[in-house]
DNA sequence: GTCTATAAACAGATAGAC
DNA sequence: GTCTATCTGTTTATAGAC
């Protein structure tokens, strides 16, 4: 995360992830990306040949720093309910470290769905273990049965979309944003309330 | 919806609105929306002078589908929970007839969070009527307390976000077209479903 | 490796004929 | 109102000096 600035090539890198999770790609301008980086526009294309290319490398660069920690979680071995909770807590607390990634993501692979294909097979995010683990805890009686697709649609929807919507849910609810941070904070716990409260069975 | 296509300046916006809440405001040419429309370049200009004064016809027209409606619903004088199930139906049924419009207006807003302030104000949207009638639900003993909000951010979120993230989806749940639209229909009442059940006490 | 200068392509906007 | 042709400014990309 820090002192690897020291040399051009991530000096680039850095400001190009800042104008493109910004601006996205088609608003995005090499000369931008180049005051940014306080270097020249010729050497992007020294090191990185083309907006495309550079592009290309930011955007596996914030894959990586989206999916697989969430993914990782989903697919450990603890409980659907220890899951649900660690999810929230840190996806919240990774978007607000990275606040236009939810954006800029989603924005990127509307323009251009195809980018997602190669990066979703070495992800080893297998849903069928989140399925069979739904499936016992309703059979222990822990919970009512749900579709896994909708638990997690549910979870991840609550989790990143308050960060694409901030302005709107700001205006809607005239909070300022100190309030919206400290909005976001709460949900670390009122979202695993809510999808836990929803489904678990009072033994 | 239909006819009005007979006039150019009509054909001009249905054109310019599929290209721009496709391609975004960055992302779109002149030159698509004049072939999406069958004309002329120079004709957008002799109708719309510029490209921002088309973008803008656009992005009110959009506002005014994404909005006014879901904003009604709320401020109507109906029970809590048959707002929430209100919303999550209008709301889905909207975004299942327009799917670009979500990631369209949460990316515009994002480059440009100004265009929202004029016209929040019209929109007639009190958040104090939600919070009010919430108290009064709690204080009836119909459900638990929770700050308005959350509540609002929990639905609208699981209402839009499975729009903005659909391919993500897909690609993890391994679901195709038709799989995910039957997955958006059942929404409708998986949504309430759980926000009800999650704050409802039982008497 | 880094810069300045410039080429080449593109996109928005206008002029002017019909 | 609608078109073709063209201008003007912008943006990506390259050439070439240091």
């Amino acid at each position: 995360m820090t002192g690897l600035d020291t040399n051009t090539e991530d000096i680039i890198l850095k400001a190009a992830r800042k104008v493109f999770t910004h601006k996205g790609f088609d608003g995005a301008r090499m000369q931008e990306i180049a005051d940014e980086a306080g270097i020249n526009k010729a050497l992007l294309h020294y090191y990185f040949r083309s907006k495309d290319k550079l592009f290309e490398a930011i955007f596996v660069e914030v894959l990586n720093t989206v999916f697989p920690k969430i993914i990782a979680v989903l697919m450990s071995p603890v409980s659907l309910f220890e899951k649900i909770e660690k999810v929230s807590f840190n996806y919240i607390e990774m978007l607000k470290k990275n606040p236009d990634l939810a954006i800029f993501v989603f924005h990127e692979i509307s323009r251009n769905p195809i980018r997602l294909v190669g990066n979703f097979k070495n992800a080893g995010a297998d849903f069928n273990i989140i399925k069979i683990q739904i499936e016992e805890e309703v059979k222990a009686g822990n919970m009512y049965p749900i579709k896994a697709e909708h638990l997690i649609a549910n979870l991840i929807s609550m989790c990143v979309f308050p960060f694409i919507a901030r302005p709107v849910f700001m205006g809607m609810a005239g909070m300022d944003n100190d309030a919206y941070d400290q909005f976001l904070e709460e949900r670390k716990q009122i979202i695993p309330q809510t999808i836990i409260t929803a489904i678990k069975t009072r033994k």
